[in-house]
DNA sequence: CCGACGGTTCGGCTCGCACCGAAGAGTCCC
DNA sequence: GGGACTCTTCGGTGCGAGCCGAACCGTCGG
C-alpha cells in the first residue's frame, strides 16, 4: 500500500526522459552545475530547476549550492548500483518463447497430459525446490539442466542415461502449478523422476485419479537424497 | 540518448501506481491471474488487462495463459532484484550524508579540478598547502599574502605584476573544497596561479569538463618551484 | 553602483495516460 | 448448445505533468 506508492513515486522520478538523461551524466560520478545538465539534455533552465528540485527531494541526488552555482551529485554509490541495474535491464524479447504459448490442439492436449507424467501439486514444487541447489537452473528462459543435475538423475536416483536421452522432448521444462502458483518440473527429466519414484514405491498412486502419496520408504529416500522433509509439506 | 529513454520507459512502467501493486503482489514469485491483481488493485479488469499488456512487454513480466486464465509472474530473480533494489530505497535524509564514496571517474575529478577560475581538488588543496610556508598566511580571518608570496608569485612563477593588480577583488581568499573538506587558494592569486599553470602546460583539462590532471613537465616544475610531490596525491 | 550571469518562481499551454463502461472473443461446465 | 466466467478491445473523459518564457533574486566582477 504504502510501499507500492514509494515505488510509484521513486520509479517516477526516473520515468521522464529528460531526469533519465540527467541521472545518467551523473553516473559518472562527478558534480555537474544545473546549467550544464540543462544544456545536456537541450531543456530550459527553469525546466531544469524544476527537474532538479524534484530528484533531490526523491534523494536520488544531492545538491552543493557554492556562489551562484548549484552542483548536483547522486546521492551515493547505492543510487548508481540502482541506475545501474534499471540500464542493464535487457530488451524484451520481440517474438513471445513457443513454450509459453500454445495452440489450441496443443493446449488440449496439455491439459489431458498435464502433469501425467511428471509430479506436480506441493509435492512437485517442493521437489523443483530442492533440486534448485541441485543443478536445476531457474533462468527467465525457464528451467535448464547442468551438468551435476543430470549426474543426481543417472548417479543416486538411478534412471538409466539412455532414458535421459530423446529425440524431441526437452530435458528440463516448466510447467506452471496452478494450485502452487509456481513452476515445478516438467519434460523428460520431470518424467523420468516421477517414473523412478513409482517404481521404487516412493510414491504410490491413490484412488483413481492422479493424486498420489508419498510412501514412508519414500520419504526417508527423499530426505536421504534432496534433504527434503515431505512430512512438512502439511 | 536511447539509452536515457530506455532508462525512462522502463522507470515508467513502475511508475503508476497501479502497475507498482501489481510488481509488489508478485514479489512472492508466485503467478497471479489478471482479476487477482485487478482486485488487488481495486481497478476494473479492463484496466488491469491494460496494465499487464505494459508490463509484459516491458519485459518485467512474463505471462501464460492457461484455458481462459492469463497468469503472470515475474520475468526472472534479475527483476525481483531490482524491485527489491527500488523499494529499499532510502527516505531522502534531510542533512547531506556525512561522506560520499566516490566512483572512479568522480576521483579523477577530486585529484583535480578547476573551481571557477582556479585550481580545486586534492591539487588545489596540495598548492595551497605548499604555499603556506611560502608567503602564504592561513589567518582566522582567511588568507592572506605576504611580500614573499607576491614576490613568488611574479617571480618564479612568473606572473605578471599588472596581472595582480585588481580594483576590488581580494587577492587572495578562501574557498571551501568540497571533497577535500578543506580550504584552498582563491581570489584573484588563485586565478592566476591556474592562468600559469595551464598556460604552462604543467596542467590540462581532462575532457570537457573541469578535471584537470598534472602534465610530466608539470610534476617537474611543481617539485621544483614547491617542493611538491603530485604523484603522492593519489 | 552597474551589468552579466546562473538559478528560481510562476502562469499558461499542451499532451500523455490512467481510468471506466460497454461490447466482444475465447473457455469451461452443465 | 446455453450460460457463466475471464479477459480484451475500444471510445471517451479528466487529471497530472512537462515544457516554455517572463519576471525576479542573489552572486560575481569591474
Amino acid at each position: 500500500m504504502s510501499r507500492s506508492s514509494d515505488l510509484a513515486a521513486l520509479a517516477r522520478l526516473l520515468a521522464d526522459d529528460t531526469r533519465a538523461r540527467f541521472c545518467l551524466a551523473l553516473l559518472d560520478g562527478r558534480a555537474w552545475t544545473a546549467g550544464e545538465l540543462a544544456a545536456l539534455a537541450g531543456v530550459s533552465a527553469s525546466t531544469a530547476s524544476e527537474h532538479l528540485g524534484k530528484l533531490v527531494g526523491g534523494g536520488l541526488l544531492v545538491e552543493r549550492r557554492q556562489g551562484r552555482h548549484r552542483y548536483v551529485q547522486l546521492a551515493g554509490p547505492r543510487v548508481a548500483e540502482l541506475l545501474e541495474g534499471l540500464v542493464a535491464h535487457p530488451e524484451p524479447v520481440r517474438e513471445r518463447p513457443v513454450s509459453l504459448r500454445m495452440s489450441r490442439v496443443s493446449a488440449a492436449l496439455a491439459r489431458g497430459r498435464t502433469c501425467y507424467d511428471h509430479l506436480a501439486g506441493r509435492l512437485g514444487v517442493a521437489i523443483t525446490d530442492a533440486l534448485a541447489g541441485r543443478g536445476l537452473l531457474d533462468t527467465s528462459a525457464g528451467f535448464a539442466l547442468t551438468g551435476e543435475g543430470v549426474d543426481w538423475l543417472t548417479g543416486p536416483l538411478g534412471v538409466p542415461p539412455e532414458d535421459l536421452r530423446s529425440s524431441r522432448r526437452p530435458l528440463a521444462k516448466a510447467c506452471l502449478d496452478w494450485t502452487e502458483r509456481r513452476s515445478h518440473l516438467a519434460g523428460l527429466a520431470g518424467a523420468r523422476i516421477c517414473d523412478r519414484l513409482l517404481a521404487n514405491g516412493w510414491v504410490k498412486r491413490v484412488g483413481t485419479h492422479r493424486a498420489v502419496a508419498v510412501t514412508p520408504a519414500g520419504t526417508e529416500a527423499l530426505r536421504t537424497l534432496l534433504a527434503l522433509d515431505v512430512t512438512r509439506l502439511q
